[in-house]
DNA sequence: GAGCACTGC
């Protein structure tokens, strides 16, 4: 194996030009969280944004609207909410403070409490879907973005709050920018009453966008305290990724001092499982003059107790190689990575509103994300960063990545700002706009699902539009649901949807294949995916949720405990809504047939060549491989989504009449299929 | 005939 590969040295990185400048003094480096002899109050007043307090309070103070723009390591997230309360800024109401992840709302939460001395829940709380700490006293609360609209749907003006921050704003989450429009236009109704005070939180990127859209915000500047990061660009393209990442790996396991640990950015679970046997492979057949190497895949699907060797500080000699997807990127930062390998490339979802596909493909990440993930080197101290391609091409990449806005199927979406009345939704002031085309496709199929109606030219919601958007599910489920007691099945129905509201609760070790196999053959029903699920619920429940039972079945018991939390969430709603709650018991007939009609617009119907076409788009589909289906050929099916990798695979199968679709919904069916006979 | 980036309500 060659170990060379054309790296020449290249600029030094610094991000971001701050506008309140700080001496760096790398000695006085100080822990974001955790535990530390020093003071809190000294650690407060060591952080880059100390000195710029007065002035910041100040600025606040005076504006409605501000752009923070703040490195990794300023401060900004747990500092500005209690300046703001310190200095007696909004106390007439609370602060939120929006995270677009549970765990970030919760530690940051938790660290802010600490520093007020105060316990969590009562000054300083947070509240995130299942569990809300705070009290009638909490004046500082930090939410997940999903979290704050939801309580926008209850009030659109958000009367509560006397500042809100949205926090990585440039992250552009959906919710995000979904509240971007909420709170301009609660500002915008609240000025002569109650004002709103509104601060982005972002990194250095969109600047221009944000201050545009809250009508020329002024913009701040924060000094961070990223250390300098070096990068090396290839003096040429790379046709494989994969084999310029592994030389680099070897080439800096072979230079490097072995306490310097490396983050590598692939694809996926398969390319990253394939590449750690290689590096394993290759670091064992090293001469003895070479250190150690420890190999950590990391992505998301990985089980929690794996996920965590990241974090394992490597024995004395030996290297630690991480190889991660982008959840490395944002989700799981990792201290002591010197250097950082970025493929350049990432796998993500894009939409087609035309065919309504959702493609999962690999393709080349955007500039932000290459400074995002070169940034994951220099947290503790400077770090390097080799960038598998040239600086020709990454000048080429798009500067942001799309919003997820702007690649995503939109029913939920406009189900949620109907329900916040918004009076058209296609003239809505979303900060990026995603195309008409996806806004109205989404209003087609809430149409279909009869969530809204057209009334003077206005889409309007329908009564159970209504009751629809209190659930937090896709409008297809919630449809399933409002319409079960009809069936007769309304437990069952909660317990299926609460199932397919999870990643997975089937846990499929790829070398255990076989002990996989038999113990699920008890669970499976010939009847699809969902009802093998739900007997496997079923099963669960009939021991209890015992964890032993779960390691001998293959089901992975925190997705499944995550089951329950959000089957008695949606039974809350039911209740609320004065559902009437039964149980079809044995009778699962009755069960599919409620599932057609919620999901009618997913069927797919067997083609003399055996071969699938969906009835919708008469597009060719295939069974995925982990249905229970994938061995069998029912004449028709509803699936849950489809998901075009190497081909377009139906997930998650269910068995229906062909009838029954017609019964869904009959004026559908007449005008879009006549290939289908009654 | 053979496979699943990442969040969140």
């Amino acid at each position: 194996m060659p170990l060379e590969l054309d790296l020449p040295p290249a600029k030094k990185f610094k991000p971001g030009s701050p506008l309140f400048a700080l001496n760096k003094k790398p000695g006085m480096l100080l822990p974001r969280t955790g535990i530390s002899s020093v003071p809190i109050e000294v650690q407060r007043k060591h952080l880059p944004i100390y000195q710029a307090r007065t002035q910041l309070i100040n600025r606040l103070r005076q504006l409605q609207s501000t752009i923070l723009i703040g490195e990794t390591g300023s401060g900004k997230t747990t500092q500005i909410p209690q300046y703001l309360y310190e200095a007696g800024i909004g106390r007439q109401g609370i602060v939120a403070i929006t995270q677009p992840r549970r765990v970030a709302a919760i530690s940051l939460a938790a660290r802010v409490s600490e520093e007020k001395k105060s316990e969590l829940g009562k000054l300083v709380g947070y509240t995130v879907r299942f569990e809300d700490v705070t009290s009638a006293e909490t004046k500082v609360k930090f939410m997940t973005d999903g979290m704050l609209l939801r309580e926008a749907l209850g009030d659109r003006l958000l009367q509560r709050y006397s500042v809100v921050i949205l926090d990585e704003a440039h992250e552009r989450t959906l919710h995000t920018d979904v509240l971007f429009g909420v709170i301009k236009n609660a500002q915008e109704r609240r000025k002569d009453k109650f004002p709103l005070k509104v601060i982005i939180m972002s990194a250095t990127m969109d600047v221009d966008l944000f201050s545009q859209y809250f009508n020329n915000a002024p913009v701040l500047y924060l000094e961070g305290r990223q250390h300098s990061i070096q990068i090396f660009y290839t003096k040429q393209t790379q046709s494989d990724y994969l084999q310029a990442a592994l030389i680099s790996v070897f080439q800096i396991h072979q230079e490097a001092p072995s306490s310097h640990d490396i983050l590598v950015f692939l694809t996926g679970q398969e390319e990253i499982e394939a590449m750690a046997r290689t590096c394993r492979d290759i670091a064992k057949h090293l001469p003895d003059s070479c250190p150690q190497m420890t190999v950590v895949p990391l992505y998301a699907s990985l089980p929690y107790m794996q996920q965590m060797k990241v974090f394992h500080v490597a024995a004395k000699g030996c290297r630690k190689v991480i190889l991660s997807t982008n959840i490395a990127e944002t989700s799981i930062t990792i201290p002591g990575i010197k250097f950082v390998i970025d493929t350049g490339m990432v796998k993500a979802k894009r939409y087609n509103p035309d065919s309504g596909l959702e493609v999962l493909a690999v393709q080349r990440i955007s500039k932000a994300q290459a400074w995002q993930r070169t940034g994951r080197a220099g947290r503790e101290d400077s770090g390097v960063c080799y960038r598998l391609y040239t600086e020709e091409e990454f000048e080429k990449f798009n500067s942001m990545t799309v919003p997820e806005i702007q690649r995503c199927n939109l029913a939920s979406v406009i189900l949620q700002l109907l329900a916040l009345r918004v009076p058209n939704v296609l003239a809505f002031d979303f900060i990026s706009k995603p195309s008409p085309d996806s806004i109205r496709a989404a209003i087609e199929q809430l149409d279909l699902l009869g969530a809204v109606e057209q009334k003077d030219n206005q889409v309007i919601l329908t009564a159970l539009g209504k009751k629809m958007a209190s659930f937090p599910l896709e409008p297809k489920f919630s449809k399933a649901i409002l319409l079960s007691p009809e069936f007769h099945c309304t437990e069952e129905v909660l317990t299926i949807v609460s199932l397919l509201s999870v990643d997975s609760v089937l846990y499929n070790p790829p070398n255990r294949r076989d002990e996989v196999h038999s113990a699920r053959r008890k669970f499976i029903s010939s009847e699809g995916d969902h009802m093998t699920l739900l007997s496997i619920y079923r099963a669960f429940k009939n021991v209890n949720a015992n964890k032993d039972w779960c390691r001998e079945n293959f089901v992975n018991s925190r997705n499944m405990a995550l089951v329950t939390e959000i089957r008695s969430q949606l039974r809350d709603i039911c209740l609320k809504l004065g559902m009437t709650l039964e149980s079809s018991r044995m009778d699962t007939g009755n069960v599919r047939r409620c599932l057609a009609h919620g999901l009618f617009m997913n069927a797919a119907e067997l083609q003399p060549d055996g071969s699938y076409l969906a009835l919708d788009s008469h597009q060719p589909v295939a069974i995925h491989p982990s249905s229970v289906f994938f061995n069998s050929k029912p004449s028709y099916v509803i699936y849950n989504e489809l998901l075009h990798t190497s081909k377009c695979y139906m997930r998650d199968l269910c068995l229906v009449d062909a009838e029954w679709l017609h019964q869904a919904a009959p004026e559908y069916f007449r005008r879009k299929l006549r290939v289908v006979k009654s």
